[in-house]
DNA sequence: AGAAATATTTGACTGACGGTCAAAATAGGG
DNA sequence: CCCTATTTTGACCGTCAGTCAAATATTTCT
């Protein structure tokens, strides 16, 4: 190992130290204004730099904003990765993910929408290479969380492997999920459905899916409300009122 | 009836199409370029107008991308309600409408990205408040055509009224259908998911939603392969093809 | 038909913003 | 304390949405 320089040391942390600070306070922009009501002039005068040394960090505010997102998707990941362990049944653990995203989706409200604006090309493309592919892997760490309960599922016997793929399962639960928290947030969809608490629909949702594929136990089968009281117990003591959540 | 000057509705008319004219290239722009990288000054060009001629239909950028993706919802909710005459059982017309969301994201492939734009707020205060109803009006046209469905599945008894109230049922479904479109069109996910056709899997998880919902009769119970046969002739005789998306 | 009045179209201009870079400021080493 | 290397800065550039006074076209009046 070859020794560097304390000062070299230092430089870097305080470096690591900005890139936090600037992060912090896009990501409270991006919460408050959304991706177009702030400029890079503001974030500056917020952290106290000037604009030029924020782009030292970003090569773009798409970049930064790519950065955010990807740092929200790791708490995702880890999340989903904390959740899958939970002790039960295969169809368990998934609900235990189901939980998972609504507590995520609790912190970072603005996240989905962030993620759809990720989607349009120009967007992408501004973005640098680097933080393109940290977005990928934390994406699929997500998506092999549910797809590796789905796969023992199957193993176990809890789950069919006909007529439905593991793969096809894990798509339609993620799309079913992302689906469900994004029109969950549409004001007249909220009107039109009577929705008033966020998250039970996501959760109802996933339900259906999981019924349609056939995954024992079915909903009307067991006792999942204990299971529910569990999952808030043993993974999210301190978390987001779930009473509301948990209505039948 | 009080007679109008000719040369008025002559005015009125050209208005019109030369609306229509803007509308056709900023829907061009938008599929071949998406939102951001094309402007007022390159449209102006292409139909052979002044910038300042544009800001008479639309009050801006946004309120003028708004009108064509109200169209295009328009076009959607016209297939719902055409799908929703369809000949046959509750689950079978709402598999019509399925079909008809299909077809209409192949004649419309951006309508979902650039509708999750819509949603930030800054997007839409930025669009006038005629276009917003308009857009919302459109929107209820399909919500309502699914809704009606599913109350009349209930009524007839194809679905049960417990655990789900028809908006959750409507809710769930709607959910699944703009969720599987907007994966669907994921790279990584397509990868992940082995994707080959884009319409398959949307109409995968709506089924497996349909049998979570315990909708009769379900998917193993009944000749569905028959009924998608039916639909294509009947509702889409001339349409994209339906051979490659109707693999089970 | 021609002039006056009215309506429409235009594109130069403004302000805002993302991104750059030469100059200023700061830190480090001797 | 000075000289060099590094970092920070903010004036500046190009782009683009949106405006509006002037130019142009159209209708009305005599």
């Amino acid at each position: 190992m070859s020794a560097v320089s304390p000062s070299i040391q230092r430089k870097e942390r305080e470096f690591l130290a900005r890139e936090e600070l600037i992060i912090t306070h896009a990501r409270r922009l991006l919460l408050e204004k959304g991706f177009q009501a702030w400029n890079m002039e503001e974030l500056a005068g917020a952290v106290q730099y000037s604009k030029g040394t924020l782009y030292q960090h970003f090569t773009s505010k798409e970049d930064l904003v790519l950065e955010v997102a990807t740092d929200a998707l790791k708490q995702r990941a880890d999340l989903f990765e904390r959740a899958s362990r939970f002790q039960g049944r295969t169809r368990e653990r998934c609900r235990a993910i189901g939980f998972a995203c609504c507590e995520f989706a609790a912190n970072c409200p603005e996240y989905f929408h962030i993620e759809m604006m990720l989607k349009s090309a120009s967007f992408w493309e501004k973005a640098s290479e680097a933080r393109r592919q940290a977005h990928a892997f934390q994406g699929a760490r997500c998506w092999r969380a549910v797809n590796h309960i789905i796969v023992e599922a199957m193993a176990v016997g809890d789950l069919p492997r006909e007529p439905y793929s593991a793969e096809q399962a894990t798509f339609a639960l993620v799309s079913v999920t992302v689906g469900s928290h994004l029109m969950v947030q549409e004001p007249h969809l909220r009107v039109q459905a009577g929705i008033t608490n966020e998250m039970m629909p996501v959760r109802v949702n996933q339900d259906m899916v999981c019924d349609g594929l056939k995954w024992r136990p079915f909903l009307n089968e067991f006792d999942y409300a204990e299971t529910d009281r569990r999952i808030v117990k043993e993974l999210f003591p301190n978390a987001v009122n779930w009473h509301h959540a948990m209505g039948g």
